[in-house]
DNA sequence: GCAAAAGTGTTCTTCGTACACCCATGA
DNA sequence: TCATGGGTGTACGAAGAACACTTTTGC
């Protein structure tokens, strides 16, 4: 059959999506990218991406497209920018509506069904295609933004993650260094993460009065009656006093419950 | 001559923007809005905007309709999401670059160059075209929280304000009520707004140690030796010893040096 | 003259931040 | 055994939040 073709009275641009996928090894971030197979740009690495379909939204568009080209099938797709530069496709008008994905550290070692995607430390990414290298800094503003205000971090950790691995991510995406015992302690302090050691729920920390915690910093402060393990009194069903590589979990019930009590506003 | 045609291979959406403009009237936040004058939803009020040109980034676009369409130049725009439901539009796939924008008090009072464009308090907006109530909200949410990190405010000010203006803003937008003193405090601590009374500058505040500051709240702290008008010493300039409607204007050098010592995040 | 808005400081509480030592593990 | 990383608490200073009375202006 002959090639159909599609007329309009007025010119449109063509209309892609892009997506910015992040991961954490455990010890720094990494991004993942595909290998252009066709020209333009053939060759060299991108975003994975691709042209929209009439009857799909971007974020269907994007979550596709991660799907067929790396073989990931990531749910939580944030929308961040919308790139309309004139020029940023040899081809013909090019907008690209940008997204960005949190993969599991799971994800991040096992993945790559798809042969030419590749996870890249974000430093050593090569240059990507088109203005994908802009795309990608965006990206990461953004992410430093939210991190702010969502718990996102934990959804790239597994469900359950030693403090230090979350104090490491924290640090990955913020790019500072946090005092341990601060950190660990204004973690705790929020109560939207828990001890993952018992099936049952440890209460720690005060969930009460809890107002605004300025990110920059997640710190510590004054320690105020927390239970803790006391190492003394020998612990039944553990034999090996394991104090070391406590593991916590996130506890999305009480994260929701807090920021309700905030007015859907949390800082970290 | 003839009508000039478009031909693709692949189908392609039509590409709009949209523009929320906001305004301060000194009380209520305000949006302008234009009446459509033909069909789909004729006149019905919708968010100024239109279809790209193939010639011009989003940004040009939007601050281009919203001249043609209301009379108002505008240099900021903040795009702030693109919407891509598949059928938002009657017509044909049309997807939207919305953007919002800060219109000053003088703008809000005057304008209307353009006859179909009105300002509407926020509770008093009619029901507007398409989804654009939906994206309306959206822009008020991103208001919301980018007042926590730029100080937007003072764009929908004059450049000299009083304490209270500055104050019923931010309740307007975010929603809450502040303390007077607490408020009166923090901004002045924050060292970005002077008095606007002389013509030097008088350092106000201090400047220093300046970390973040949680907005939910914008509230004092310790008053910390700052210089005050005495009122025992006779003003000799102005007559009448005026201790009311004090006005302040935005210092945007010391808020640019204020974002660098705080690591580009500031939090009011 | 009365009601409503603007101007101004202090105190207490909470939170941020700096800081040191011990234990376990693995090379 | 030595180096590395995990685990834990305290004390001080800054910031947040609650709070009342007086002056002016406009009706």
């Amino acid at each position: 059959m002959g090639k159909q073709r599609y007329t309009y009275d007025y010119p449109h641009p063509a209309v892609t999506t892009d997506c910015v996928v992040f991961g954490f090894d455990g010890h720094e971030m990494k991004i993942l990218l595909v290998e252009r197979g066709i020209e333009p740009y053939k060759g060299m690495w991108a975003l994975p991406g691709g042209f929209i379909r009439m009857d799909e939204t971007a974020e269907q568009c994007a979550q596709r497209e991660l799907q067929e080209e790396t073989g990931l099938n990531l749910s939580l797709l944030k929308q961040f920018m919308t790139f309309s530069e004139v020029n940023r496709d040899p081809r013909e008008r090019v907008i690209s509506i940008a997204f960005y994905a949190l993969a599991r550290k799971s994800d991040v070692k096992g993945g790559d069904d798809a042969a030419q995607a590749r996870w890249f430390a974000l430093n050593e990414a090569p240059r990507l295609a088109f203005d994908h290298d802009y795309i990608l800094r965006k990206a990461m503003e953004k992410l430093r933004e939210d991190i702010h205000f969502e718990p996102i971090g934990f959804d790239l950790l597994d469900s359950e993650f030693t403090m230090s691995e979350l104090q490491r991510l924290y640090e990955a995406i913020l790019g500072i260094q946090f005092d341990r015992r601060n950190f660990h302690k204004k973690m705790l302090q929020t109560g939207i993460i828990e001890e993952a050691d018992d099936d049952e729920t440890v209460f720690f920390g005060k969930n009460r009065e809890m107002r605004s915690m300025s990110i920059d910093a997640l710190f510590g402060d004054k320690a105020e009656e927390m239970p803790r393990p006391c190492p003394t009194s020998p612990n039944s069903n553990s034999r090996t006093t394991r104090r070391w590589g406590t593991k916590f979990r996130f506890n999305k019930r009480r994260y929701d419950k807090f920021k309700e009590d905030n007015n859907f506003r949390l800082e970290f």
